[in-house]
DNA sequence: CGTACGATCTGCT
DNA sequence: GCAGATCGTACGA
């Protein structure tokens, strides 16, 4: 069944993204379907996370998203060329993010290649923030998207996580977060 | 208006 | 292991 709007307003915005582990997320974009599991997830805190885009109140055009109620999307562009797929949580104006920066495919594997270039499925196909929204055609145009609407949702699709299949650890690529960088605020589905 | 840089990926060494 | 790609955004002048 599809996640919805009460679950992505929980307050625990890091149960969140654990939680979010062997769920699997789904794409209709180009009129196309894919779907795939969610293996790895950052937290992003709100405005006290100085990791977080929102950290001292910070509002503008670009994470104006993330102040949105929990349910809908944060996509930007990183690097200039990477798009970085965000699932908003919690509610209105207090601006919580869970970062997707791992995904393992099920449906839609050859368009997933095409989108990535037709590289080959392995353990590195989609293991990154970069890589998952390429494999599922995910644009900035996707900024704000509705979870609950019929272009990119979520499913728990029954596939059974346990706490021993789960590694925890420091986010990646926020050292300029200070003491916030170590905060264990990411996870990791051990895929067998 | 100018400038510095980022929640990254790839290919080459 | 490392440099280059590449550009929107934030922020200061």
């Amino acid at each position: 069944m599809k996640l919805t709007h009460t679950y992505y307003q929980q307050e625990n915005t890091v149960a969140v993204a654990k939680d979010l582990l062997g769920k699997v997320i789904h794409s209709h974009i180009d009129q196309q379907h894919t779907s795939a599991i969610i293996t790895e997830t950052e937290a992003y805190v709100g405005t006290d996370d100085r990791a977080c885009h929102a950290f001292g109140g910070r509002r503008t055009a670009r994470n104006e998203a993330m102040y949105q109620a929990g349910g809908c999307t944060y996509v930007y562009l990183c690097y200039g060329m990477h798009h970085l797929l965000n699932i908003v949580t919690h509610k209105r104006d207090q601006p919580h993010a869970v970062l997707i920066r791992a995904i393992e495919p099920l449906v839609g594997v050859e368009l997933m290649q095409q989108r990535r270039g037709n590289k080959t499925i392995n353990n590195s196909f989609s293991n990154g923030p970069g890589k998952v929204s390429q494999s599922l055609g995910i644009r900035t145009e996707h900024n704000g998207v509705n979870l609950c609407g019929p272009t990119v949702w979520i499913e728990d699709q029954d596939i059974q996580v346990n706490d021993n299949q789960i590694q925890t650890g420091a986010r990646v690529g926020v050292e300029y977060a200070k003491e916030d960088a170590q905060l264990p605020y990411r996870f990791i589905l051990n895929s067998n």
